[in-house]
This record gives structure tokens, C-alpha cells and sequence, in this order.
DNA sequence: AGGATGACATTAC
DNA sequence: GGTAATGCCATCC
């Protein structure tokens, strides 16, 4: 039930952790892996501020470090030289002050084969748990009443 | 129950 | 190359 999320939770950092240095996976990516759940799903994971993990190898789609903390994971990537080029103007001042955008065609992670075992693993734990959890979903159900 | 929210993604200008 | 509008999926009022 309620160990819905801190399954999902577990199963989106035990990806994350999996991360190389210098290279990174979108939150989309992530929840492809997982093939649950949706990016915003997994952002909220990340939001929870987990302890110990490279939350800066898991950025947007379109290349850019999780909100609000790029000038956090600049430092990062500099010292993992992740693939990064310099963005020429500021967006907009209301808020993204963005500077940074990270290559993706370079940095995405490309997991090998046994590190697809891994993930293949993480995933099917998940599902387990899914579906030990929602027992109603292979329920008959009585009749649906007149 | 219904609507707002979010470390997002895609598509359309 | 940018922003703007829509779609998404689960959670939390």
C-alpha cells in the first residue's frame, strides 16, 4: 500500500546510484527503465533530497540540471568532465538562470550489458512489489450490483 | 470527489 | 535558437 512509494522511491535511486560518472540519464529515462511511473514521478523522488546519491547525473530532457540547482551541479560536472557546453544568453529572468546545458548525444549513459542486468532486476522487483501490493487488481469482484 | 502541484516531456509557433 | 501551450501521472490538499 503506502510501501507503494517507498518502493518506487528505493527502486529510482538504486537506478540513479547505477549512474557513471561523467555521464547521466533524464528523469524520463529513468522512468523507461522502470516502466513505471512518469518523469514527474521520478522528480519527486529526487525533490525528496536523497542522501548519498549523484543526484546531478538525472537532468531534463532537454539537457538542462535539475532546477534550481545548477550552479551545485556546474561544479559537478566540471570535476567529472560530464560533456557540458556554455549557453550564450540567460533565458529569461524569471528564474532559470541557466548558463550550462549538458550534451546528451555524449553524456547519456548507455548501460552495458550486465548493467542492463541490473537494471532489468531493479524493474522486476518493482513490479513485484506492485503487483503483491494491489491484490484487488487480480480480484473477481462480486457482481457489480443492478 | 475535484482541483492544484511538481527537481517533467513533447509539440507547435 | 527560444518560448508557449498541452499532456502526463501520482500525490496532496
Amino acid at each position: 500500500m503506502r510501501q507503494r512509494t517507498a518502493d518506487y522511491e528505493e527502486a529510482v535511486l538504486g537506478v540513479v546510484v547505477l549512474i557513471p560518472p561523467a555521464k547521466v540519464l533524464t528523469y524520463g529515462d529513468i522512468a523507461e527503465i522502470l516502466e513505471q511511473g512518469g518523469p514527474r514521478q521520478v522528480g519527486a523522488v529526487m525533490s525528496r533530497g536523497p542522501s548519498g546519491i549523484p543526484w546531478w547525473r538525472v537532468i531534463r530532457a532537454d539537457g538542462r540540471p535539475p532546477y534550481r540547482l545548477e550552479g551545485l551541479a556546474v561544479g559537478h560536472y566540471r570535476q567529472e568532465s560530464t560533456p557540458m557546453r556554455r549557453v550564450p544568453a540567460p533565458p529569461s529572468r524569471t528564474g532559470e538562470p541557466a548558463g550550462y546545458l549538458l550534451d546528451l548525444r555524449l553524456a547519456r549513459w548507455n548501460p552495458l550489458p550486465h548493467e542492463q542486468d541490473t537494471l532489468r532486476e531493479i524493474r522486476r522487483r518493482l513490479g513485484r512489489s506492485l503487483a503483491g501490493d494491489c491484490p484487488e487488481l487480480s480480484e473477481p469482484d462480486d457482481g457489480v450490483d443492478p
